[in-house]
RNA sequence: GCCGGCGUAGCUCAGUGGUAGAGUACUUCCUUGGUAAGGAAGGGGUCAGGGGUUCAAAUCCCCUCGUUGGCUCCA
């Protein structure tokens, strides 16, 4: 044991003397013991280590518990080494591809060979888990040499670690062992499986090895785990209520929209309330289209195919798209629109401009078809029919950035008045590894993406970047949101484009009077209603802000004797624009509540004697419940308030 | 498109080879009731579709369609 010193500098900025070669584990023991029990790794200068890996030189270390991310993460790494240790021992020659730690829990991929893996097995690999986890195994690191590893899974036959392996350089390649298992693995991982109380395999998928559908398809299993039985029973309730919000379920529930097998799969039908509610989304971004300078404009359907030749988009997407329409004419094909931009060029070109037009803002609700791939489809976040909230801005080179921001302000807008907090503002950009899935030149594409760039960075956009990610146009800056289970969406999304504006050769005469090319600029703050409402529905649990409300109040009669009176209050909501209804049906008052509260309608305004003699209605706020009493015009008022509050910003 | 699961009444679901069920919704009647489910009666299913095994199939097998969890894709 070397008695030299190293300075360890925690996170509160207290500085200690050390041996040279303590371990976070040390460190954790000398503040605590019961700290030391629950760390379960250390963040070593900014690098996650093993806490029993000896720390060599002066080094800023945080302990990591299950209170942190990484030390959650590590957690997980681990648990995904548990598994495969069961299923080892579980399935003799299994083999094995990767198993890394997720947002929520891990998975790790698995070559069964030709047995098919079923799902109700996955409780005997839970309780094998466990019984492996209560033997403690530490997990021990080991450097080893690429010749050696090679050796080893040569020797137990595992294609995939091998070629993992071909990747690695030797010298940095490190085993982890635990109990009996060995894997190839960069670590860290946490001190034994014994922290490891509770496992739960979620959910059995296939998953393409490396990620490309060319390999072979392994057996992904994904699974969570928790160091106390009662976190598990916490994330597993937390998984149902999140099922509640399903919006495929509140939109059967709620009656907004159905899929029906005979119209085809992936084409939603809107019912009457969930058309009231698209018409409301859509009144809302026209007022603020119309403040922004915008200006709607309508297009057909389909378009000629030659108009999206001309795009680009039949080439990139024609053979998996839905295939051109004949007509009688020998050769004619319309094309169902999965774009509106060509129409808007084409409505952009039917004049010479000036640049005193510009920018020219056209917008259309326009409705587009895509033929979305089978396994895709789901719900209404991915549709083969859908509503985009669409707009190009035609604008000169100069204007680019300006606009640009000017419609963050927008899709921030948006988001605000509808509560979307939680969201991840991400620019796409060009692969620089494949350039040939992108048209246009690199000059154009390093101007546009500057542009997003530089705009994002003006607003104060937190972003993150992701390269490969663009359209084969342009760059684009999207607005991801997260639906009740996790899962990620894009909805608006901001594009700059320098390439259809060259292909269908729009033009503006410029101050010098010559002939100038515009920039396009292409956005959706919603993105496409069909996913924006499904995406709202799952945020507020369906139960929409008032504004949206495609039922706003019901009116609940005593008895039938007051259906008089309720229709005098119905048609004075009916004049002040508030949808209300009559429940006249024949059933007691507290069943009429009940049936209301389900529905997740807003207002309840109970009319009886009582309420007929004084001139007033009782009102009952969903879930709130009773408000007291109120003249039919104050309550109207209050209403109105409510509204105009929510809509302020 | 690929791998796995699932498909019984409008909805939620029971029914493991022997005459299709429950709750709820719906219809009719009784009840005219004061802040989350009043009572009674009734109608409703080619058990997704097609083929096969069997004396007999909702049930076992195959195909197709739909759906679902992922993967790949996403203008």
């Amino acid at each position: 044991m070397s008695n030299q010193k190293i300075k360890i500098t925690l996170p509160d900025g207290s500085e200690r003397e050390m041996d040279k070669g303590v371990s976070g584990l040390q460190i954790a023991l000398g503040i605590s013991e019961g700290l030391a029990r629950n760390v379960l790794a250390a963040k070593v200068n900014g690098e996650i280590w093993d806490s029993n890996r000896p720390i060599e030189q002066d080094a800023t270390v945080q302990l990591l518990t299950w209170n942190d991310k990484e030390g959650k993460s590590t957690f997980w790494h681990s648990s995904a080494h548990l598994m495969a240790e069961a299923l080892e021992a579980l399935y003799p020659g299994v083999k094995l591809g990767i198993g890394p730690s997720i947002e929520n829990g891990f998975y790790y991929d698995v070559d069964f060979g030709d047995r098919t893996f079923e799902g109700a097995e996955l409780e005997t690999i839970e309780a094998k888990m466990i019984e492996l986890a209560r033997n403690k195994s530490e997990y021990i690191r080991k450097d080893i040499s690429k010749s050696e590893a090679i050796a080893y899974f040569e020797n137990k036959g595992d294609e995939y670690k091998l070629d993992l392996l071909e990747g690695l350089a030797d010298g940095t390649i490190t085993f982890y062992e635990q109990g009996n298992f060995v894997d190839l693995c960069r670590g860290p991982h946490i001190p034994n499986t014994g922290f490891i109380k509770a496992v739960k395999l979620l959910n059995i998928a296939g998953a393409y090895w490396r990620g490309d559908e060319k390999n072979k398809m392994l057996t992904r299993i994904y699974g969570i785990t928790f160091p106390k039985a009662k976190e598990l029973q916490e994330y597993l309730f937390m998984l149902e209520e999140a099922k509640k919000r399903d919006h495929r379920k509140l939109g059967r529930e709620l009656e907004l929209f159905t899929f029906s097998e005979k119209v085809g799969m992936g084409l939603p039908l809107w019912l009457p309330k969930g058309t009231l509610l698209r018409e409301r989304l859509i009144n809302f971004m026209k007022k603020a289209q119309d403040k922004s300078g915008y200006q709607q404009v309508t297009t057909p359907h389909i378009g000629h195919k030659a108009l999206y030749e001309t795009s680009g988009h039949y080439e990139k997407y024609g053979k998996d798209s839905f295939q051109p329409i004949a007509t009688p004419n020998e050769g004619e094909e319309f094309l169902l629109k999965p774009m509106n931009c060509p129409h808007h060029c084409e409505i952009y070109k039917y004049k010479p401009r000036s640049y005193k037009d510009l920018p020219i803002r056209y917008a259309e609700f326009g409705t587009v078809y895509r033929y979305e791939q089978s396994g895709e489809l789901h719900g209404l976040t991915r549709v083969r029919g859908f509503t985009q909230d669409d707009a190009h801005i035609f604008c000169m080179p100069n204007q680019v950035k300006e606009e640009f921001i000017k419609v963050i302000d927008l899709v921030l807008h948006v988001f605000k008045v509808l509560g979307f907090n939680d969201y991840t503002a991400q620019i796409s950009l060009r692969d620089p590894n494949n350039r040939e899935k992108y048209i246009g030149g690199d000059e154009a594409w390093n101007k546009a993406e500057s542009a997003i760039i530089e705009a994002a960075a003006e607003k104060g956009l937190e972003t993150v970047t992701v390269l490969g990610e663009a359209a084969f146009y342009g760059p684009k800056l999207d607005f991801m949101v997260k639906d009740a289970l996790g899962r990620r969406w894009q909805l608006g999304t901001i594009q700059v484009d320098y390439q259809l504006p060259d292909r269908f050769e729009l033009e503006y005469i410029g101050a010098d009077n010559q002939k100038h090319r515009p920039v396009m600029i292409h956005r959706a703050p919603f993105g496409s209603l069909e996913r924006f409402v499904a995406v709202l529905i799952e945020h507020c649990a369906g139960n929409f802000p008032l504004w949206l409300s495609p039922d706003q109040i019901t009116i609940l009669p005593i008895s039938e004797k007051f259906t008089e009176y309720a229709e005098k209050i119905r048609m004075l909501l009916d004049e002040n624009d508030i949808t209300g209804f009559i429940d006249n049906r024949d059933e007691k008052i507290g069943r009429k509540i009940r049936d209301a509260e389900v529905k997740k309608i807003p207002f309840m305004l109970i009319v009886g004697e009582k309420e007929q003699e004084e001139e007033k209605v009782s009102v009952r706020k969903h879930i709130d419940g009773d408000l007291g009493s109120y003249t039919p015009e104050e309550f109207v008022k209050y209403f109105k308030g409510l509204i105009a509050d929510s809509l302020k910003n």
